[in-house]
DNA sequence: CTGAAAGCGCTAACAA
DNA sequence: TTGTTAGCGCTTTCAG
């Protein structure tokens, strides 16, 4: 960029075209009220200009916004799969994204606070960490449509997947493999942690397996895995689900240095459906959320929020599918 | 959010404390020229009214945007390393940073279109794909710095690792080890991939082992270092550099399935030191990029462009190490 | 179909 | 220390 030089404004394309700049606005606008010939020739003048218009005074002056901000987590292999999805809604749906990340030295109240400046029309959060008191508050000031996470409150809009359905379906897909010692490793206080274990609980009740519950420890990361393997080694099922893919590769790995064959001696199931987990050695049979669903859903209720359209329902509770891979096979033979 | 409601702007606060809008202005900026008794009066209201100033008016007006674009591509777990350490960068400067990411369906061309129509103050662009003509012609508008790519022209601003030094180290470390059969998985016409291969190349020259050099074709996905594993189990070397560490993981599953052990028959160093390649499972030797360093160079030289400030270098560039974990050892013996 | 004028929420002169 | 005033670049009436 050469110093000394100003980007040109509206007026300046209406200077050099010969025209008001209302007419140049229309024509930028591609509203209708212009002639083709006169549209022809500003549009020509303002890309020989370089013209660009200014999306902040653009804004400031229309009142509307059409801007959706977006709160995600940096490392979750998961959350760059949504913002794809998120893109997609809303360029069909005509509005813009403007990104915040949460970083592990950019808490959540930073990143909120920065779309609010931005006089973003409405929130989206994936997986927000910050209690339930604090997104009512943010609710109070815009829409907020909360993804992957339930909440219950009146004014914030949730989109999340049916959790314990999840795990049902990893039990469901163990028991008609064969199985019936199946453990789940925990999440702790993870968001959604609870659902799923929940949804481990009951689905071994209805088959039957109430007195082969068995839940191990855990936590969101690999370390946790790990060590619930080594919980695990003493008296092994035949089966573990997870809380989600990071754990049960850390799993995968203990359970293999402790000498037993995946899937073999012991079946595996992750949740979530992260990138890794596709990879050839990994190979993890996992539960996968409907990601294009579930963003499309969320820029829809965010934009149906702004536009005062009633909602019958706050949240919507899409179901997972499970993607069988290379952890999972019949028990062992005894 | 109840329907009806405006945000409370500058007047409302003014008018609700009694004073006038300019008075506010310094309050809400925390510029000098108010008395402290105003200052908090004003302080209490506008926290009572839940005033949020308006960044889009506020920039309009100062005519200053203290605004950085970047530009990051989803799905690279190296660029949520590099977007923290921005953020930090962006923080200590007083600059804001706004998000525009490119999915597998959203190009380049797009995020920068988003960005430029922002107002924003300058670009920071993550291993951008597109050809040097288009970064030229951006440039051409706002200043640009290019991370993690050598872009020759001068009117763009880079900050870059010295891959060649980064093949270098790997080959070194491995030379040490007592290897000398080194091949080189390719990352074919990927960005930075040609650097790296002739890092190689040189440092096979420098330990004298020119008649060794082997270079197989590649790419930067799983998939091409699992066809690499394929190529090389008919006459495998000791050890192997790879492009990254994507490749690499593909390389490590082909060559155990191939039957060899890593490290004891053949040892394998990465690239990027990516956020997969420290799973205890995969636990990969690579080469490591200064993510901090280069994020606080990228954003200081972006700042002083905007400020105007002369730059000696429109090119840095930093020193990467290795880490060494579990997929290096010596040969085997003979 | 085109132009003139007002004002979005804010900052920065200047005046009081 | 405080208030008044004039815009930033744009959209939006409302006249012509």
């Amino acid at each position: 960029m050469r110093a000394g030089e100003r980007r040109p404004t509206l007026a300046d394309v209406a200077a050099e075209a010969g025209v008001s700049v209302a007419l140049v606005s229309i024509v930028m606008r591609g509203a209708p009220g212009a002639g083709a010939t006169t549209r022809q020739q500003v549009l020509e003048v303002a890309r020989r200009l370089g013209y660009q218009p200014d999306s902040r005074a653009r804004l400031l002056r229309s009142g509307e916004s059409r801007l959706l901000g977006v709160v995600f987590a940096v490392r979750h292999p998961f959350h760059d799969d949504v913002l794809t999805g998120l893109y997609d809604a809303a360029d069909r749906a005509g509005y813009e994204l403007t990104l915040s990340a949460v970083t592990p030295r950019r808490d959540e109240r930073t990143a909120f606070a920065g779309l609010l400046q931005d006089r973003c029309a409405a929130l989206i959060l994936l997986g927000p960490l910050a209690p339930t008191a604090d997104l009512a508050a943010l609710a109070e000031r815009l829409p907020v449509v909360v993804m992957f996470r339930a909440v219950r409150h009146r004014a914030v809009d949730v989109v999340r997947t049916d959790d314990a359905r999840g795990l049902h379906l990893a039990v469901d897909h163990l028991v008609a493999l064969g199985h019936r010692r199946i453990a789940h490793v925990d999440g702790a206080r993870w968001v959604a942690a609870g659902e799923r274990r929940r949804g481990y609980q009951d689905a071994m009740r209805r088959h039957g397996l109430e007195d082969l519950i068995r839940v191990i420890p855990g936590g969101s990361g690999e370390e946790d895995g790990a060590r619930a393997a080594r919980l695990l080694l003493d008296d092994p099922p035949t089966a573990v689900t997870t809380f989600n893919d990071l754990s049960a590769t850390g799993l995968l790995d203990g359970l293999r240095r402790g000498g037993l064959d995946v899937p073999g001696d012991i079946s595996v199931v992750g949740y979530d459906d992260s990138s890794f987990s596709r990879l050839a050695h990994i190979d993890l049979t996992t539960v996968a959320q409907d990601i294009d669903a579930m963003s499309t859903l969320a820029v829809t209720r965010a934009i149906e929020r702004i536009a005062g359209t009633p909602v019958a329902h706050r949240e919507t509770v899409i179901p997972p599918h499970l993607v069988v891979r290379g952890t999972t096979g019949p028990p062992p033979m005894r």
